[in-house]
DNA sequence: CAGGATCCCATCGGATACTG
DNA sequence: CAGTATCCGATGGGATCCTG
């Protein structure tokens, strides 16, 4: 079927309509991804979904060493932007508890539908990682086994 | 109800369950994001959405003036991924085309979940920060009204 | 314990300039 | 037109030291 039609434009097979309406507008998916996008948001997201923790505790929960420094800053722009809240306890040593609000929470969904497009590709994605590299190295396109 | 209870550690509504069975481990969020989350990839990735693109179209379509730089390594790891399929006529001046794959349109549903999501929080975000701001900026956290 | 202040390096990304 | 190569400033993020 559709033998020299005109609307070859779009060989598409169903598409969400994708996001923007008008062109040269970031359609607001920036704003996401610069929230979520650097190393470490997430991962505070994911675990703060879990319930609340202190300061130490997230420290300790979250993959891949992340310093004090980093944890501080990320967790600070989180409640800056009205995702997590906040508890300090003024107690001797003093005491800090993040969770996160009720916007927070409604990023678990979003996390948890990137992840499941992560898992889901992760092996199609490797594979042409390894296809692409390894042309990448050998000279000749054609398999040529070499002498 | 739940004066002194335990098991006050969930306190969630919902919750999808979130993402990671095994702690320590990045339930691949990250992978998706390290592709997603750099300047230009969802934009270009938004724009071949709507169909095949030569390398010129592309650059003038997307929002924010990206280089002819940025665009290239762009658009070479979303090919490396298997996420975009180029395609070179030898003529002169040379064409190349780009186009999402297949795995790669799979990846508008999970753009226009970003953008909706976006979307509808933004203005509670905008409104968070500018309290925080504004908090950030009076010395006093009463409203004294000051003399 | 929670986190502010510094220092410092690695990477990202923009601006040309040059080629096939 | 579609790149590649270089230079270079801005930013991200780690390590360390210090405080309430």
């Amino acid at each position: 079927m559709s033998v020299g039609h005109t609307a070859v434009t779009t060989p598409v097979p169903d598409e969400p309509v994708i996001v923007c309406e008008t062109p040269q507008d970031e359609c607001g998916v920036r704003d996401v991804l610069d929230r979520l996008g650097d190393k470490w948001s997430v991962y505070v997201v994911v675990e703060l979904a879990s319930g609340i923790r202190r300061f130490k505790e997230l420290q300790r929960a979250i993959p891949g060493n992340i310093s004090q420094r980093m944890l501080t800053l990320t967790v600070r722009r989180l409640e800056r932007d009205g995702l997590v809240a906040r508890t300090v306890y003024p107690t001797i040593p003093p005491q800090v508890e993040y969770e996160l609000t009720e916007m927070g929470h409604s990023l678990t969904h979003l996390v948890k539908t990137l992840a499941d497009w992560s898992i889901a590709h992760r092996p199609a994605i490797a594979a042409s990682r390894a296809a692409w590299d390894a042309a990448a190295t050998e000279p000749t396109t054609e398999p040529a086994t070499a002498p």
